[in-house]
DNA sequence: CTGTTAGCGCCTTCAG
DNA sequence: CTGAAGGCGCTAACAG
């Protein structure tokens, strides 16, 4: 009944434990043919290593631990589930991908170089930057993903918010739009503030001011969007074009249009960012930025991996682009007339 | 550098390895000022004990395994999202919650008492079965989650998919639709067929025949639901109501409905199941059935946890309700001259 | 090529 | 109440 272990085999194969030890991870200098025997005896007997006491001695966990800011609220289901697949589709089966919020810690004193060999973070906020002085203080192998910190010699990955925000607002202005307003990300986080960057950016090139009506705070999820759509909506002088920060607002956006009796894009334009898996079904199909999760996600991942093979620490910020993709949310304005005299029936 | 032991704390503090152990795990043999003299040692060196070697010889590991079928495909990020949540919430914070898809192992060697102190499985399909028999040979604590298996002595918690469509079914035949069509959930998942049977029996009570080329294939993600939604508006005689087994589905459904120019309720009625994050903000709001995936999720892993910690199985069947939530998106038909001669202008 | 010995950090008898 | 000794399963010198 208890699991068999490399003495077991030794006895019947009539060698030592150490033999066996070194005949299953195939070191060069066994015979080949005791390597054989032992082997076939492990197979039947359906050996497997005890992990715990390989970590013990190897000094190695085979935990990667993969942390949220947050689990509870604040992150969305397809961003989520991107982030996941990525960081599991790159890291080697015989590693444990373990999920955790930063949240679940009181203090870090629990994470230390045995219990992860590397951490891959999900960055939302700077709020992070105490677990992040944590890990790196304690050497713990490190990947920060969704948010650049610039202080220090970590490896960034990113998508370029503020180029793919600048495309977006600037498609606005192309098609005409000089009324354009932007539901902002959850304060505090960077890809909010990246995002409105780009929109301003693009605004100022196309020499649109920035009227503070028109800026107005969502925190990411679907209800805000429509929130702050209503919001817009009430204005007396209403935006043609609305730059939605993620796709979530913008389904919750467009709801709000869609009870106001507006057509989209005939009435008004909206476009999204992240390409999430339903904005291609929306009626109309969400105009929006597609930004690489799953890419950021993996290739972080096997940087990782890497790095702790390597036992080095690359220190690097790397920015995946952020491209538009045109589908049917957003064209160009009608007059200002039409709108009012549509809406107010 | 290297980390900080007990023996470290057992010099400074003038006593024997042993009494460091015991006075840190609370041991009522220890005097209580020792105790507390050796804890403030251990606060201020930062000590942390070394799970693994905590693990070998306690025999635990501390993991607690979440598989999925697959995390390639055919799982959908709300539905991956909310178990995650469900299980992390529920789980203590000195476990890891390790998630894994069964397709990651060639064959299940691998997976041993050592390396997970319980698994929870998301079983999608009868093709877990060889995965669920390996692991109750070597006797590692399962909870078996959206599937029921009954021969075994098992511990499954799942919705009751059946209830739920007969539900939805009834509800549109109440509301007086007689073709009533049915996009089908992924062949071979046990919740596909579930929700036929539910569907199939509200039929049966309403009298309406099943019509062969009503029941279209489907495998659960929006495009699937699209295709589906197309087969069935070719068909000469076209239905009047459409259960969808999912609500992604049912987003690429209603896209297909609005592509043709037809009115979702006024021309087809369409409900869902799921009841996930956007169905409430699609226009019209989806009617769909609530499945209360993430307290599944969490009521799985915290029986699980129970029965780790009192070292004995729970074999039980436990068959979460799944209720009707009536929104926009289906109502009473429009008398099939109107639908025809609209739709085809 | 193989065996002996030692030790990873921790917990658990068994003595005192 | 505390300490000494032993061992969990495995790998790593060091000898032969």
């Amino acid at each position: 009944m208890t699991a068999t272990t490399i003495k077991d085999i030794a006895k019947l194969a009539r060698v030592s434990h150490t033999t066996v030890s070194r005949a299953l991870n195939d070191s060069p200098l066994i015979n080949r043919e005791t390597k054989h025997r032992i082997r076939e005896i492990a197979d039947r007997l359906n050996y497997s290593p005890n992990l715990s006491a390989k970590s013990l001695v190897l000094d190695r966990s085979y935990n990667i631990g993969l942390f949220f800011s947050t689990l509870t609220s604040g992150t969305s289901s397809t961003f989520f589930f991107e982030t996941v697949r990525g960081a599991h589709r790159a890291i080697p089966p015989d590693y444990n991908l373990v999920i955790k919020g930063i949240d679940d810690y009181p203090d870090f004193g629990k994470i230390t170089n045995k219990s992860f060999d590397g951490i891959i973070l999900m960055s939302q906020s700077a709020d992070d930057q105490r677990f992040i002085d944590a890990v790196t203080t304690k050497h713990i192998p490190l990947v920060l993903l969704n948010r650049s910190v610039d202080d220090g010699m970590l490896l960034n990955i990113l998508a370029d918010d503020e180029q793919g925000a600048y495309s977006a607002a600037q498609y606005l202005a192309r098609l005409g739009h000089r009324k354009i307003a932007i539901i902002e990300g959850r304060p505090g986080f960077q890809s909010a503030a990246r995002r409105k960057n780009g929109f301003a950016k693009a605004m100022q090139e196309h020499e649109i001011p920035l009227n503070p009506d028109f800026c107005v705070a969502g925190n990411y999820d679907v209800q805000s969007g429509y929130d702050a759509m209503r919001r817009l909506l009430g204005l007396a002088e209403r935006p043609t074009a609305v730059f939605c920060s993620n796709d979530d607002m913008a389904f919750g956006a467009m709801k709000a249009c869609m009870e106001a009796g507006l057509k989209v894009p005939e009435h008004i334009s909206l476009v999204g960012f992240d390409d999430n898996h339903f904005s291609a079904y929306l009626t109309p199909a969400l105009t929006t930025v597609r930004r690489p999760i799953e890419l950021i996600s993996s290739e972080g991942a096997s940087r990782l991996i890497q790095a702790i093979g390597r036992k080095e620490t690359i220190a690097e910020t790397i920015l995946l682009g952020a491209e538009l993709v045109i589908r049917q949310s957003a064209a160009a304005p009608y007059k200002s007339v039409d709108i009012m005299e549509e809406a107010h029936e």
